[in-house]
DNA sequence: ATGCAGCATTTACATGCGTTAATGCACGCT
DNA sequence: AGCGTGCATTAACGCATGTAAATGCTGCAT
């Protein structure tokens, strides 16, 4: 998994063991679009998606919205486990979606016990805020057609990464809706863009499900280019 | 400093003494406009802004440029010092910088020696993911006047917090090109936003210094909460 | 003094994307 | 079967922002 522990170096046996250990110990069942932390909470625990499509977001006064990425299976919602902070930003679920909810003192004895699980944790971060500024290279440069292929590339390589695609087929929760949040773009202009897509042959998409016939055209349409997710150093991907 | 790894947490006199030492050990004294590390580089030191601007950016295969975050003195470039990793993205100078320069083994051993370091190291890792975030939010939201307004905001409370700023003025020394390239906006347009702020009051800006009569109503215009830069923790600011 | 070079400003015009609102479609509930 | 509810689609129109290119200004180098 692209943000999951046991992606990163070479861990041993027993520090997997470990981390699944402690992914077990606490897992919420959520329904979808459903709050998990919001805006100026206390972040107390450390949250990792074990199943489902979650988003993160930020909420403007006026109540305008921009998501801000969005979390897969595996993925670790909040890297920053030795600073007690307020969230800045919120936490919700796209579909329902199983949690691991791991309390800050249990992490941090965990990366105590082990200086390899302290750097995947760093990896971790890294990627995060790699992906954050791609994303912000991509609503601040790209086209509308563009940004939403990259969306797309960006989301069908880290699902393969955790083996949760089937050919040029993935499944895809997102209503044209949550597309126009994450790209900054209107919803109608969304649906103009995607039909315009289809006609170009390059996506399908209905009933929640996406097909990408031809990945490659895709990502040089959308200039995209996968370095930003640091996949090399991935170990085998692992679901908890 | 926003990103001083001294403005965190309560380091001692011998903590404070240490960053002081590493951070003098290599300084280089670069000119303006100048590349620090490009993408694709390997990643061997930990870069801090002793004096000057500098800006983080992305750049397309065509050529089309984003820029990610302005830094300033008492910044730290690159957080990453646990992960050795292509750089994904460049950094350059805006204008003539004093930039220390830390070997990541010098600064791991620094970290091994004190928690406190550790931690602070992890603050400016948030803070600087926090950033990030706001700026895609911004460029995802916000209009052309509100998004210039939000940068300046930003830009003028960082610098207070390093003592930067006399009164409702400080330098900034950034284009119209450098604030289009950071906005996703033409610099055309930002010549025509900056003077619609003018007119209204809200801004002052010529020979590289930005005036901010009214910093109040610059934030409400720019739904602007410094919550995002988490600056209280923020010990006295101190530069090197 | 002159002249270049880098920025800022202005103008005229084009367009990508936003806004609003109606309509259609599919699925789940009763 | 019928209805309600979320989403997707379509349409008409407007505007914020982009594009292109000329002009002006200011400071610096010679």
């Amino acid at each position: 998994m692209s943000l999951h522990l046991s992606a990163f170096g070479k861990l041993s046996e027993a520090e997997r063991n470990l981390i699944e250990t402690v992914l077990k110990k606490r897992v919420r069942v959520l329904p979808a679009r459903y709050d998990v932390v919001r805006e100026g909470d206390e972040s107390r625990v450390v949250h990792v998606v074990l199943d489902g499509w979650a988003q993160r977001y930020k909420q403007l006064a006026d109540g305008r919205r921009q998501i801000l990425t969005f979390f897969v299976a595996g993925d670790l919602c909040d890297p920053n486990v030795f600073v007690p902070r307020t969230m800045d930003h919120s936490i919700s679920t796209i579909t329902p979606v199983r949690l691991a909810e791991i309390p800050k003192p249990d992490f941090r004895e965990m990366i105590q016990a082990s200086p390899n699980i302290a750097q995947a944790l760093w990896w971790i971060s890294l990627v995060t805020v790699a992906i954050q500024r791609e994303w912000t290279t991509s609503i601040g440069q790209r086209t509308a057609y563009e940004r939403i292929a990259h969306l797309f590339c960006e989301m069908f390589v880290r699902l393969r990464t955790v083996g949760l695609t089937q050919g040029a087929a993935c499944d895809f929760p997102l209503t044209q809706s949550d597309i126009a949040e994450a790209t900054g773009l209107t919803q109608v202009h969304v649906n103009r863009t995607i039909q315009e897509m289809r006609r170009d042959g390059l996506v399908e998409l209905r009933h929640r499900q996406l097909v990408l016939p031809d990945l490659d055209r895709l990502m040089s349409v959308a200039l995209f280019s996968a370095s930003y997710l640091h996949l090399d150093h991935i170990d085998k991907p692992m679901l908890a």
